[in-house]
DNA sequence: CGTTAGGCACTGGTTCCGTA
DNA sequence: TACGGAACCAGTGCCTAACG
């Protein structure tokens, strides 16, 4: 009992789903995406993930050892690893299908890591190269669950930001708009401008623009007042871009 | 008495190697 | 190639004995 210093109601913030039926739905686009990338064990093993994700839609925090448990007994002792477990883990996380966040119990000691299920975008799902490879957690500094319960009140930080959003954009970002939702709003934004031109630009053009887009906008609102809306403005200066950028690349006659 | 150091337990992370 | 498992690492608190 030690071991667990509050049940997952104190994670409730971390749920990206309104419902259990919702998150399902996403795992299942995730799925059809991205499970030709896992391996059959690690299959058996993001899907007891799921199952342990039911009371809070989409957020976890058994521990890997109950987990892996459950999963033995379920298969009369053919269960799977800790390693292959691990494996999963870190390929969900790449595939961006979850965020895995440290905890601490009440004590500070190191506790079981709490697995969140992120949402299936509704544009492109994240590509390994968009991930920056980024496999280890997101959440450089450890967190513990009084800290966690501090931030009800409050938003999250930028170290919270979704797997989907590329390192190096929440890199910028962050010095600016520390807070996760901010930087997941402005990542959104770009997704939108994106897909609305109709073309498949590659991973580090779209961060690229991004970012210019960005530079730009801070350089907006430092010297002039006129920037009311910093998303509009952010979503108009990387419509111009991206205009740009595309006519570049394909020529006049798109346009005539 | 209070403090400190050492060993233990618990968790996750990483790497490596043998095997089917 | 997927997998299991061992060996190592790190970080923390707990317990206890020794110390001043």
């Amino acid at each position: 009992m030690n071991l667990k210093t509050g049940s997952i109601d104190q994670f409730k913030e971390y749920s990206k789903f309104s419902s259990l039926k919702e998150f399902n739905t996403h795992f299942e686009m995730w799925m059809s995406k991205s499970k030709d990338e896992l391996s059959k064990g690690e299959l058996v093993a993001l899907k007891r993930l799921v199952r342990f994700s039911a009371k809070l839609p989409g957020v976890s925090n058994a521990k890997i050892g109950t987990m892996l448990k459950a999963i033995h007994e379920e298969y009369n002792g053919n269960g799977i690893s800790r390693s292959t477990f691990k494996r999963m883990i870190l390929k969900a996380t790449a595939l961006g299908i979850l965020t895995v966040h440290e905890t601490e119990r009440k004590n500070g000691s190191q506790s079981s890591n709490l697995y969140v299920f992120n949402r299936f975008p509704q544009s492109e799902p994240p590509k390994a190269k968009q991930m920056n490879h980024q496999y280890k957690a997101s959440i450089p500094s450890k967190t513990n669950n009084k800290d966690i319960k501090e931030r009800k009140e409050t938003c999250l930080d930028y170290t919270y930001t979704s797997n989907r959003v590329p390192k190096p954009f929440i890199d910028l970002l962050k010095y600016f708009f520390p807070m996760a939702k901010t930087i997941e709003e402005f990542w959104n934004m770009t997704m939108i401008a994106v897909n609305k031109t109709k073309f498949t630009l590659d991973s580090s053009t779209i961060l690229e623009i991004a970012i210019q887009s960005f530079k730009q906008l801070i350089g907006k609102m430092k010297s002039s007042t006129s920037v009311k809306n910093q998303f509009a403005y952010y979503y108009g200066i990387l419509n111009k871009k991206l205009a740009r950028h595309i006519h570049e690349l394909f020529g006049n006659w798109l346009y005539s």
